[in-house]
DNA sequence: GCCGTTTTCGGCCCGACTGTTTTCAGTCG
C-alpha cells in the first residue's frame, strides 16, 4: 500500500502529464510537477499534517490550490481536479509519455488527428502507414517512434544502483585510455548515489579537435548495441543490457561546470542558477561568466567558491537544505567508506551463506576490520535454513572457538539476525536471546502488512530489550517489492528511547533505511548501523551503496556505529542491554 | 500554479541534437 505522499505524488503527476497533454500552461505544469516532486521526497506523512491548509501551504512548492487538493485528497481519498482532468483524455495515452522522443505536443497531435487512444492503436497505425503525412512528422521521425516503442516494451526503465555503478565504472575506464581525454568522471543520478538509476553520463574533457574522435570511439565500444544520439559533443547510446549512456565532451576549462551541470540535480541546478543571477552572472554547463567574462568552470570547487558557498558532495545536491548550510559552511563532513570498521550484519553456511565463520572474518580483518558479527537467520526463515534453538546454541559455541583462535586479527562477535514475526514477537525466547552479543531484529514475512499493523509490530521488537539494531525495516527489495510502510516517525522515536541502531542495509536490492528515512533517524539523534547483510565474499563491496545512501542523508561518522573504535563498539554494545 | 532581500505582478534554466524545416519545433537532460 503505497503512503499517502506517494499517492498524492503520483496524482500531481498525472495531473501535469494530462494538462501537458490538453497544451496547458507550461508554467502551470511545471507547478504541479513540482508539488509532485516535493510529496515524494518528503519523509514526513502528509496525512500526519491532515487537511489543514495554513499547515499545508507551509510545504515548499506547495500553494493555495495544491494544499486544497491535498486536502481533498485526505478527506475524500481522491481529488476531483484529477478525476475531471482524466476524463478529458483516454487513458492510453499517458503510457505514451514513456515511450521516448515521443512527448505531449507529437501525443497530442496523433490524438487528435489521427484518433490513437493508447499504445495498441499507435503500434497499428505506425504499421498501416496512417501516421504519414502529419505535419512535422516525416519517414524517419516515424521510424525512430516504431524503434521506441519496440524498446519500451522490451526493457523497463530504471536499474539499480549497484547495477549501473560497475557499468559506469567500465565505460569510464575505456574512455580514460583514449589519448586525447584528459578527464573522465560519470555524474548524474550515479553520481549523487540515488538508489535507482535511469541512464549513466560520462562527462570527459578534451581539447575541441580531439572531441570527434572520442564520440566516435564511445559509439564503437564493444556493449553498445544503438547509438540514439552522436554530435560532436553530445552522443548517446544504448548498450547490451539495455542501459542507455550519455556522453558529453567538453573542454578542460569548461570540465567542472559541464560535472557539476550534469551531476545535477535538475533542482540544485536550478536554485544555482538563480544564485548566479542574483550576482550578475550566467551559470550554464560550461562556465560561470559575467558579460563576456569568464569567472570560473574548470573545477566545480572553484564555482561553488566564487558563487558564495563551499563545495557541496554529490550526495546531498537534491535541493533539501544543502545550500542554506554551505552558504553558512556548515555541510556535515560525510561519512566515508574508509571510515566503516566493522561488519555487524552477515549470514554463514550455518545459514544461507556461502562461506565459514573463519573465512568472513578473514575477509574483514582483510579489509582493516576490527570486529565482525555473525548474524545467521532465525529459526522461522525455513527456506534459508535457519537455525534452532538448538542449532543456535552449538553455533554460538561454534563462534567463540573461532573467536578464541582469530582474537588476535579480529573480534567475532556472536549474533542472530533474528525474525520479527508478524505480530511483533521475536523468533526466538529471550533466555536464547540474552546468550548473544548482539541481535539484529527484522522483518521477513508478511512484509504486505497494513501500515498500522507492520507499526505495532516493529514497535514491539524494539520493545525487546536484547534487540541492538532493527535490520531492514521496511523488507523493501528495490524496484521489485514494496515492502512495509510503518509510520518512521514512531519507529525512529521508539528506537531514540530505547538507544537502539537503524540498520541501513547496504545490500544494493534493499537500501533500507532508504536515503530519506536515514535523514529522519539522523534528526532525531539515532545511530545508523551500515551493514552488507553480506552473504558471501564479494557482498562486502556492497558496502559503498550504503554509504552513498548514508552520504544522501548527511550522515556523518559520529553517527554510524560501525565507525566506533572497537573499544567503544563493544561498550555501546553492552549499553543496549539489562 | 508558485513565489517574493527589486513581494501581490511578472517571471518561471537553457543548450544540443534531430528531423523537419528554409529558420524552427519538439524532445531530452
Amino acid at each position: 500500500m503505497p503512503t499517502a505522499n506517494q499517492q498524492l505524488a503520483a496524482l500531481f503527476a498525472q495531473m501535469a502529464d494530462i494538462l501537458e497533454i490538453l497544451e496547458s500552461d507550461r508554467f502551470r505544469v511545471n507547478a504541479f510537477r513540482k508539488t509532485s516532486r516535493v510529496l515524494d521526497d518528503m519523509a514526513e506523512d502528509v496525512a500526519g499534517i491532515g487537511p489543514d491548509i495554513s499547515s499545508l501551504v507551509q510545504i515548499d512548492g506547495v500553494g493555495k490550490g495544491a494544499a486544497q487538493r491535498i486536502a481533498e485528497f485526505l478527506e475524500t481519498g481522491k481529488i476531483a481536479d484529477h478525476t475531471q482532468l482524466m476524463d478529458q483524455i483516454p487513458d492510453g495515452l499517458l503510457g505514451l509519455l514513456n515511450i521516448s522522443g515521443l512527448g505531449p505536443k507529437t501525443i497530442s497531435l496523433f490524438w487528435n488527428q489521427a484518433g490513437v487512444e493508447g499504445l495498441d492503436d499507435l503500434k497499428a497505425k505506425l504499421e498501416t502507414g496512417e501516421l504519414t503525412n502529419l505535419p512535422g512528422l516525416g519517414k524517419k521521425k516515424l521510424e525512430n517512434i516504431q524503434k521506441s516503442v519496440a524498446f519500451a516494451e522490451s526493457a523497463g526503465g530504471r536499474v539499480r544502483l549497484g547495477q549501473a555503478m560497475p557499468m559506469a565504472f567500465w565505460f569510464v575506464g575505456q574512455l580514460e585510455k583514449l589519448k586525447q581525454v584528459k578527464q573522465a568522471a560519470y555524474a548524474g543520478s550515479l553520481r549523487r548515489g540515488r538508489e535507482t538509476i535511469g541512464d549513466i553520463d560520462v562527462i570527459v574533457s578534451a581539447e575541441a579537435k580531439g572531441a570527434a574522435a572520442i564520440s566516435d570511439a564511445f559509439v564503437a565500444l564493444e556493449p553498445v548495441t544503438d547509438v540514439l544520439v552522436k554530435g560532436a559533443t553530445k552522443s548517446s547510446v544504448r548498450t547490451r543490457g539495455g542501459m542507455q549512456v550519455d556522453l558529453r565532451v567538453v573542454e578542460p576549462r569548461q570540465y567542472g561546470a559541464a560535472l557539476m551541470y550534469f551531476t545535477g540535480s535538475k533542482e540544485h541546478n536550478i536554485v544555482l542558477r538563480q544564485r548566479a543571477i542574483d550576482r550578475g552572472m550566467n551559470l550554464n554547463e560550461y562556465a560561470l561568466t559575467k558579460g563576456n567574462k569568464i569567472i570560473a568552470g574548470q573545477t566545480e570547487q572553484e564555482i561553488y567558491q566564487v558563487l558564495d558557498l563551499a563545495w557541496i558532495p554529490p550526495e546531498l545536491r537534491e535541493d533539501r537544505g544543502e545550500m542554506i548550510l554551505a552558504e553558512k559552511n556548515e555541510l556535515p563532513k560525510l561519512i566515508e567508506i574508509g571510515d566503516i570498521k566493522a561488519e555487524l550484519h552477515a549470514h554463514t553456511t550455518a545459514s544461507d551463506g556461502h562461506w565459514s565463520i573463519e573465512e568472513y572474518a578473514a575477509a574483514a580483518a582483510h579489509r582493516g576490520f576490527h570486529t565482525v558479527a555473525v548474524t545467521d537467520h532465525s529459526r522461522g526463515q525455513g527456506q534459508a535454513n535457519g537455525l534452532s534453538s538448538q542449532r543456535l546454541e552449538q553455533h554460538i559455541k561454534n563462534v567463540r572457538v573461532a573467536a578464541a583462535q582469530m582474537k588476535n586479527q579480529i573480534t567475532i562477535l556472536a549474533g542472530s539476525e533474528v525474525d520479527i514475526l508478524a505480530n511483533g514477537q521475536l523468533d526466538y525466547p529471550d533466555s536464547l536471546l540474552k546468550e548473544l552479543d548482539l541481535v539484529v531484529a527484522s522483518p521477513h514475512a508478511a512484509l504486505t502488512q497494513e501500515p498500522k499493523k507492520a507499526t505495532d509490530r516493529l514497535l514491539k521488537a524494539i520493545d525487546n530489550p536484547y534487540v541492538t539494531i532493527m535490520g531492514h525495516p521496511t523488507g523493501r527489495i528495490i524496484l521489485s517489492r514494496e515492502g512495509l510502510n510503518p509510520d518512521m516517525k514512531q519507529l525512529i522515536a521508539a528506537a531514540a528511547q530505547r538507544g537502539i541502531a537503524l540498520e541501513l542495509n547496504a545490500n544494493t536490492m534493499r537500501l533500507d533505511l532508504r536515503d530519506t528515512h536515514a535523514r529522519m533517524a539522523i534528526e532525531a539523534g539515532v545511530l545508523l548501523s551500515i551493514n552488507t547483510d553480506a552473504h558471501g565474499p564479494d557482498h562486502l563491496d556492497q558496502l559503498v551503496y550504503g554509504v552513498l545512501t548514508a552520504r544522501r542523508a548527511g550522515a556523518t561518522k559520529a553517527g554510524v556505529i560501525n565507525c566506533l573504535s572497537k573499544a567503544a563498539l563493544a561498550k555501546w554494545l553492552r549499553g543496549t542491554r539489562p
